[in-house]
RNA sequence: GUGGCUGUGGUGAAGCGGUUAACACGUGCGACUGUGACUCGCAUAUGCGAGGGUUCGAUACCCUCCAGCCACCCCA
């Protein structure tokens, strides 16, 4: 065991036992984004380093340094990190804005990010997300958080707390973070390593760290006013207090969270996450916004956006396991050739079946069939002779011998239950 | 990248310097030649994460490494 090879610290094999949980993660979004208009799009999973770079933003942690980077024939490629990025150059490569607006999409599979693991966070991980192009009215920001909200219900968790702020459009921003820098000054010195970084590059960031030092300095009155104070200007705040009017009228309740400014760079206006406390230290199942530039800013026509993205491992954890089914039927016999087509006809039907292929005894294979399905289907010397099968409920020991056209008939009516 | 905890079979685990490495589950075979789930027998770790050291002796003690888990940073 010690010399074999493992899967990479941070990855995880998904096994049978485990996979009916990501299967019904995956038809549960299929059927509600699919009845909400949204289509799904299956991009690459790696793409030119420089669409994460200019598209998430060159100071934020994931690329800084949570980016899988490889080189190939000169030329850089990453494993992405997260999706939108890549959506958005599949919007922009296709055309998609000439399509009719809005555009809806939705998005599944495997994202990577090079951090150490822990609970809730891997080096490959999986999240299911959603976009929507071309609308820059509040009403699509609470038809995308409609959408999460739905999908979480969907699977049957209602009671998450869902987060919302706004970051305001780039010029209350810019209006923000002077402010910031202002009231900051005089605690440059004391403030964390990576605060005094951020003092420059991006202040909004500070709100958000955890440093007993910053948390204090964030704490302070003129801090706090500043902060608290609205630096939106009328048409964003205008835009915000719309969205909570509609999250209001759809009776989603939610907590502004001043704090919340989010680790990707190309969010504006609205920004929401949606939390439980029953993940431990990484309790965001859900986050996104609105990215109104980010379309132009990768070369595309000025096109806003919203979007968000669950994690998927997240979304487990809070789900009760699903216990995996028995097959409706075992068949039961020691002729081979009757067994094998007699199987395949139950299949044909519509019915899961299996049997046994190494002609064990007839207990034996009695004893698979009750660990394995609910009904045996007995096929031996009599049955055989007869052209009769017995059906054997193996919950209630009850045992009936029919002919083929009763034991098919009764096939329909199992298929019902 | 930093810190804490842990590392015994397919799984859950006991053992804490000298054991045949317990027990349970699972799995396979048999008792039971066409009737399972109960029961009963048998089999299931030449090895206790890897390497080194201390010792007459190390699964146990020490060191190094590796892996897993959790936490920080940040997020899904």
């Amino acid at each position: 065991m010690s010399n074999i090879i493992k899967a990479q610290k941070g990855t995880k094999d998904i096994l049978p036992n485990d996979i009916e949980q990501w299967q019904n993660l995956e038809l549960k979004a299929l059927e509600i984004f699919t009845r909400a208009g949204f289509s799904e799009i299956r991009t690459p999973i790696f793409e030119a380093t420089e669409l994460f770079a200019r598209g998430v933003g060159d100071t934020t942690d994931i690329v800084n340094k949570e980016m899988y980077t490889f080189e190939k024939s000169e030329r850089s490629l990453t494993l992405r990190p997260e999706n939108t990025a890549g959506v958005v150059r599949a919007y922009i490569e296709n055309g998609m804005h000439r399509l009719a607006s809005p555009v809806k999409l939705w998005y599944k599979g495997p994202m990577f990010r090079y951090e150490r693991p822990q609970a809730g966070r891997q080096r490959q991980f999986h999240q299911v997300g959603a976009e929507m192009f071309g609308i820059k009215e509040p009403t699509a920001d609470a038809e995308i958080i409609l959408l999460a909200v739905d999908y979480l219900k969907a699977l049957g968790l209602n009671d998450l707390d869902v987060e919302i702020n706004s970051l305001g459009c780039s010029d209350c921003r810019e209006g923000f973070k002077t402010a910031l820098r202002v009231v900051l000054k005089p605690e440059l010195d004391i403030m964390c390593p990576d605060c005094q970084a951020r003092y420059e590059k991006n202040p909004l960031r500070i709100l958000d760290c955890k440093v007993e030092v910053c948390r204090r300095i964030l704490e302070k009155q003129e801090v706090q006013n500043v902060i608290v104070s609205d630096y939106i200007c009328g048409d964003c705040q205008k835009h915000f207090d719309e969205l909570k009017k509609y999250l209001d009228a759809l009776n989603i309740k939610y907590k502004r969270n001043k704090l919340l400014v989010r680790g990707l760079d190309y969010y504006n206006r609205t920004v929401f996450e949606i939390k439980s406390n029953n993940l431990g230290s990484q309790n965001a199942v859900c986050g996104g916004g609105r990215y109104d530039s980010l379309v132009k800013n990768l070369g595309g026509e000025d096109t806003p956006a919203v979007g968000w993205a669950m994690g998927m491992e997240r979304l487990n954890s809070l789900l009760e396991k699903i216990e995996s089914k028995k097959m409706n039927a075992y068949v039961v016999s020691n002729f081979s050739v009757e067994a094998l087509k007699l199987v395949e006809e139950l299949r044909n039907l519509g019915i899961s079946c299996d049997f046994d292929m190494t002609n064990k005894k007839f207990g034996k294979q009695l004893e698979k069939a009750s660990k394995n399905a609910d009904f045996a289907f007995i096929l031996g010397e009599d049955e055989i002779k007869n052209s009769t099968i017995s059906v054997k409920n193996l919950k209630t020991s009850e045992q009936k011998n029919l002919s083929k056209d009763e034991a098919f008939k009764f096939v329909k009516s199992m298929k019902k239950t």
